[in-house]
DNA sequence: CGCACCGGGTTCTGCCATCTGC
DNA sequence: GCAGATGGCAGAACCCGGTGCG
């Protein structure tokens, strides 16, 4: 795709945000208004000593069976939705039907995030031109509400979502970021901007006490390597950052170019996995007689590895040393440790069969994409047989 | 042309805990 | 005390192809 979208969306989003000054309140809209049992009945009776329990609006349950919705899930997930006299259940889903989403799919939203159905009409139509802003069509917007109610529903706030779009094109962030972040990581947009600038000012500390000299370019950098890094906690980055500098004895600079680098991806990972898979990883390591400074070398330039959890690592380190592939050479081509261990195992197997020589020709083969390794395999196949 | 190097794409929700405001 | 709003957690890699160089 071309830049063209892009330019629309921004355009867009100036535009709707002067759209929006003029939206009005607009009355709740009602559909399942008939009243939970106990309130119906008109007079309460002097010797009940307790209020009632509320009790679960019928109408309500009948609707929604009508509609698809796997009440009991429903129910589980957020019980109070169903004790509500007045819900918008007819209304969102003659909304979402305006926006191309399936039955199905609506029941399935709100069997999942039943708070869904309090919304009112207003309130999603401004909440939708808000998503609007980032995606073109009304289609992505359904495809990610199929995936994730909740990030659309969660929050009533729609001040707040437009506050989110502008700290986020504050941060230099352009059209293309907010669409892969709103795409891959939407709850990022129902944070509370107090939330979001959390995060973003401790990437910048973390910069800064690094001697970085750009905060605002190692944010941007930072963000757009690692969209999660919005929906993680601090603390968990902050403890992530710290458990890999005492473990690696990592030097400032080292450490933020690290962090520049793929690194960031490591960011996400949850502080006990982390230190589970660099223990595993060094006693593996160290078990294959390399020194500690092979493992601070092997991270340095191949962090992800980091990400490979100590079964699988364990795994495919085996399967290639059992191909006849020296653990020096994978310490120097650690990319080969990409591909899983089904594809290794084919890939060793069909270079067996062609007598692929590692020791000569080295294990860059092992790092290429399907086609051009098949393309490459079959070039040594015809060599062979003549 | 073939290869090594490298960057980038995809991927991530559904549940529980805690607060807040009525 | 309730429901709503919000924060935070667990879970755990794989693959493709552009590009520049010899």
């Amino acid at each position: 795709m071309a830049a063209v979208p892009g330019v629309r969306t921004l355009l867009c989003l100036h535009r709707s945000v002067f759209l929006q000054r003029s939206f009005g309140l607009v009355p709740l809209q009602l559909a399942s208004t008939c009243l939970p049992r106990k309130l119906c009945s008109a007079t309460t009776r002097n010797n009940e000593p307790k209020p009632p329990v509320a009790t679960e609006n019928e109408s309500l349950l009948e609707n929604l069976d009508l509609m698809g919705v796997d009440v009991p899930m429903a129910r589980q997930r957020q019980p109070g939705v169903f004790r509500k006299a007045f819900t918008n259940e007819h209304g969102l889903a003659q909304f979402l039907q305006g926006k191309g989403a399936s039955p199905q799919v609506i029941a399935s939203i709100i069997s999942r995030y039943p708070r869904a159905i309090t919304r009112s009409i207003a309130h999603m139509e401004q909440r939708w031109k808000l998503w609007r802003n980032i995606f073109c069509t009304d289609a992505e917007i359904v495809s990610i509400l199929a995936r994730s109610p909740e990030s659309f529903f969660r929050s009533s706030d729609n001040e707040n979502l437009e506050k989110n779009i502008h700290f986020l094109i504050s941060l230099g962030l352009n059209s293309k970021d907010l669409h892969r972040l709103l795409t891959t990581a939407p709850r990022t947009f129902s944070n509370s901007l107090a939330l979001n600038k959390q995060m973003v000012e401790l990437l910048e500390d973390i910069c800064t006490e690094l001697g970085g000299q750009n905060p605002e370019r190692f944010v941007k950098t930072i963000i757009s390597r690692n969209l999660y890094i919005l929906i993680r906690s601090t603390k968990r980055v902050k403890s992530n950052i710290d458990t890999l500098r005492s473990a690696l004895k990592l030097t400032d600079s080292e450490l933020l170019a690290l962090l520049e680098g793929q690194l960031g991806a490591i960011l996400d990972l949850s502080n006990e996995y982390l230190k589970n898979n660099l223990n595993s990883l060094q006693q593996k390591i160290i078990s294959l007689g390399c020194r500690k400074s092979d493992i601070k070398k092997l991270i340095i330039s191949y962090p992800v590895i980091l990400y490979i959890g100590p079964e699988t690592l364990s795994a495919k380190l085996d399967c290639l040393l059992k191909g006849g592939i020296t653990i020096k050479q994978i310490l120097e081509k650690p990319r080969v440790l990409d591909y899983s261990t089904q594809n290794i195992t084919g890939r060793l197997e069909e270079l067996q069969r062609v007598g692929y020589d590692f020791k000569k020709n080295g294990i860059n083969i092992l790092d290429t994409s399907r086609k051009r390794f098949e393309a490459k395999i079959e070039k040594l196949a015809a060599s062979l047989d003549n």
